[in-house]
RNA sequence: GCUGUGGUAGUGUAGGGGUUAGCACGGUAGGUUGUGGUCCUGCCGGCCCGGGUUCAAUUCCCGGCCACGGCCCCA
């Protein structure tokens, strides 16, 4: 017996029918806010994602060499693909460029419910356009794609790293790796305060001989809920650091273009402890987290980073994106469906069309091959029985497989022109002419 | 990396040191000559893998694998 890999999933023909909606309706959404879609490969050189992430990601990764020796790996996430994509083939497109993408990721790691060793993420990244207007366009399409998903109960949170990073070093915390630790200051304080972990912060504090009381601000900095409105709370802490305010005032401002741009996310808070842990975003950032998931509650994220330099195209700096988490919206839907009774997971996942199953009986099935395949060319989605089954089985076959309407053609059918054509859900029958247009009339 | 629980047909389950391992759904074939979703019957198909204890293990013990949770981590 063969089995999956581990951490690996199949998808069955229910199952891909939702995914396949979801795809599009993300698809739909994306495309009307004016991105267009890419693809890269599946596996890149390795150094791309060290070079993004440091030589520690390796552990994490599918990586392999080929014949010729290169070092390669399955991609472990998107965003990096595409900035070399873009650097290697759209360097002379009009910017900013407008980019969507959906794949799978693949990551070594230990793999539960709403995490996969191959995941789908969907993403977008807006590049060559900064600023508070340039970050709400994504932010907003963020908000637009959870909400048309149908996903409820869902909670945005923003927050700026260039604030908090700005607030950190005020307090005397360096952003170089000093020696003897592994990581810089700023980067362990952000991972303790995105975790809201206080008492390795005050830890953290003391061991470097920061002020007191900068553990309390912080706090009443975390502690700040809300959308605009909280910024003035916040403004007023800053102040009390001496931190320069001219990124909150365009936080500000892209918060107020966003309420203009998108409907209001069932729940907003705008918190400038959140961090996001990767030293790359240098802006805004934002998360969406779905609390009935649990510790994989988190279904996307993103914001402003700095990667371009990396591909010498420093002056597309800073760009702007997220990656949606496919599987996890997923999850988060079917959950919601179930817990609100539901019958759609995804919208528009069934299917509304008609399905004719075309019944050749006791008669060579070629005699109606013809019509079948007009049917199918005029876009109809037509089903051949093709095991000779006795009339009665025919039926049910036609049934279990979704048909709305089965076509029997039989002998006397035949010779007289005309097939029996019953509607599976009213089990009225007709005899209509062997011909496209008719059927496609009944039908209708 | 740590930890908890569990693994009986494709799915959901019953049972239990010696059984023809039961049931439901499913799939498939039929219930006499051209009409389904009901019903009846036959068939298909199972004790996760390896080792140990035992006269005997699917059942008890250990290890692995897999599944579902909780930590750690998460570019």
């Amino acid at each position: 017996m063969f089995t999956r890999p581990r951490g690996t999933r199949d998808f069955g023909t229910a199952e891909m029918a939702r995914r396949l909606a979801f795809e599009n309706l993300l698809e739909a959404r994306a495309s009307r806010h004016g991105f267009k879609r890419v693809q890269t490969p599946i596996f890149e050189s390795l150094d791309l994602f060290t070079a993004k992430s440091g030589p520690g990601v390796v552990g994490q990764l599918y990586a392999f060499e080929d014949k010729g020796g290169r070092k390669l790996t399955l991609r472990p996430e998107l965003t990096a693909p595409i900035m070399r994509a873009v650097a290697q083939e759209m360097r002379q497109e009009p910017k900013p460029l407008k980019l969507s993408y959906f794949g799978q990721c693949f990551r070594y790691e230990e793999f539960k419910t709403g995490r996969y060793r191959e995941f789908f993420q969907y993403g977008v990244e807006l590049i060559g356009a900064t600023g508070p207007l340039a970050d709400a366009e994504i932010v907003a399409l963020a908000v637009d794609m959870l909400a048309s998903s149908g996903l409820v109960d869902w909670e945005l949170k923003i927050g700026n790293v260039g604030i908090l990073r700005d607030l950190l070093t005020g307090l005397g915390l360096s952003g170089e790796t000093n020696k003897g630790e592994n990581e810089p200051q700023i980067a362990t304080a952000m991972r303790l305060l995105d975790k809201g972990d206080w008492q390795g912060l005050t830890e953290l504090f003391a061991n470097i001989g920061v002020k007191d009381g900068a553990v309390d601000g912080l706090k009443e900095l975390a502690g700040l809920a809300g959308g605009v409105e909280t910024l003035a709370t916040a403004r007023e802490i800053l102040t009390r650091f001496e931190v320069e305010l001219s990124s909150l005032d365009e936080l500000e401002e892209m918060l107020n273009s966003l309420s203009l741009l998108a409907v209001a996310p069932p729940s907003l808070s705008v918190n400038l402890c959140v961090a996001r842990g990767l030293d790359y975003y240098t802006g805004m950032v934002f998360e969406c987290h779905v609390p009935e998931l649990g510790g994989e509650g988190q279904v996307l994220g993103g914001g402003s980073y700095r990667l371009m330099h990396l591909f010498g195209l420093d002056e597309l700096d800073p760009c702007c994106g997220f990656g949606l988490g496919f599987d996890r919206v997923l999850l988060a839907l079917e959950a919601q469906a179930e817990r609100l009774g539901r019958d759609e997971v995804v919208p528009g996942e069934a299917s509304e069309e008609p399905v004719l199953a075309v019944v050749p009986f006791k008669i060579d099935a070629n005699e109606v091959l013809p019509l079948v395949k007009e049917l199918r060319d005029s876009d109809m989605k037509v089903e051949l029985e093709l095991r000779s089954r006795k009339l009665g089985r025919s039926f049910g076959w036609a049934e279990s497989i979704g048909a709305t309407h089965v076509m029997v053609v039989g002998p006397n059918d035949l010779q007289a022109g005309v097939g029996a054509l019953k509607n599976l859900q009213t089990g009225n029958q007709v005899e209509v002419p062997l011909d496209a247009e008719q059927i496609k009339a009944h039908l209708a």
